[in-house]
DNA sequence: GCTTGAACCTCTAGTAGCTAGAGGATGTAA
DNA sequence: TTACATCCTCTAGCTACTAGAGGTTCAAGC
């Protein structure tokens, strides 16, 4: 029986964070002693294991719900989780894309830049000028 | 005198958002009608304008908070504004190279599902066990 | 058995950057 | 004057946590 203490180094998640995925369902309620403190086993241990790791992997907690619960039906076909992960691909891809339009316009931005006063630098003009731009970029929070 | 729908519509920001920015001091209070109403003037939209671009190229509220200080004071040095300029472009560059590495583990993932059964599927194994990635990727919310 | 202190508990509030909606007031054209 | 599009404020919600206050429990050493 592990405290949630261990699970935290185990798993290199935050107490607080276990807490919260138990909260919001992701983690089933574990066992608890007499004073009331929890006590997991190695199967939530491998629970959180998978959630972190997918996580790492930039799965959304949505996601996350449906690859455990596909994972928790082993005879169904697998093409759900084979999707889900086709879908994360293609938002990284499409992250990717975006930021690298971002670099070429900022690269040009910092090397424009030959460092006199603020009203002539390059950097505020290009800001103040979206017609300055040589790509189109128009996502925020990419 | 514009409406802030007007505004809006000009340049791509909602108008919620507008409001927003106001209440957290980026953009500065408008004028009013009688009624209650605010209005624009054509600096105020210079100044959104700026601000919009600038989160579209990935700026931080507070580091556009910065840029606009500086784009008021015409001669300070623009070191100042490259440097933000700069910060920005390797932040966008470390995150891109994230992004390369996750990429390369969900095609793999991807690639190697046959199509069976869940209990067999690559992509939910590899999700399991953290061992099996090729790549090191440990940053969540890149 | 008792003490001590690390580790645990719950609860609230905060982070970034918005977004949505309720419920009501204003502006403007016909 | 009437209709109704647009505006107002306020509150709460989103993702995915994180921090901290204030209090309790566990386990090791004496």
């Amino acid at each position: 029986m592990l405290t949630i203490g261990t699970l935290s180094k185990k798993t290199g998640t935050k107490e607080q964070t276990i807490r919260y995925y138990e909260q919001i369902g992701l983690m089933p309620e574990p066992g608890r002693t007499e004073g009331g403190q929890r006590r997991y086993d190695n199967a939530q241990l491998d629970r959180l294991s998978f959630i972190r790791h997918s996580r790492q992997l930039g799965f959304s907690l949505d996601a996350i719900r449906e690859l455990l619960d596909l994972s928790d039906q082993p005879n169904r076909p697998c093409e759900e989780a084979d999707a889900i992960a086709r879908r994360q691909l293609k938002q990284v891809e499409q992250r990717m894309a975006r930021l690298k339009a971002l670099r070429t316009e900022l690269k040009r931005m910092v090397h424009e830049c030959s460092g006199g006063r603020t009203a002539d630098c390059k950097v505020l003009e290009v800001l103040r000028d979206h017609s300055e731009c040589l790509t189109e970029h128009d996502e925020i929070g990419a």
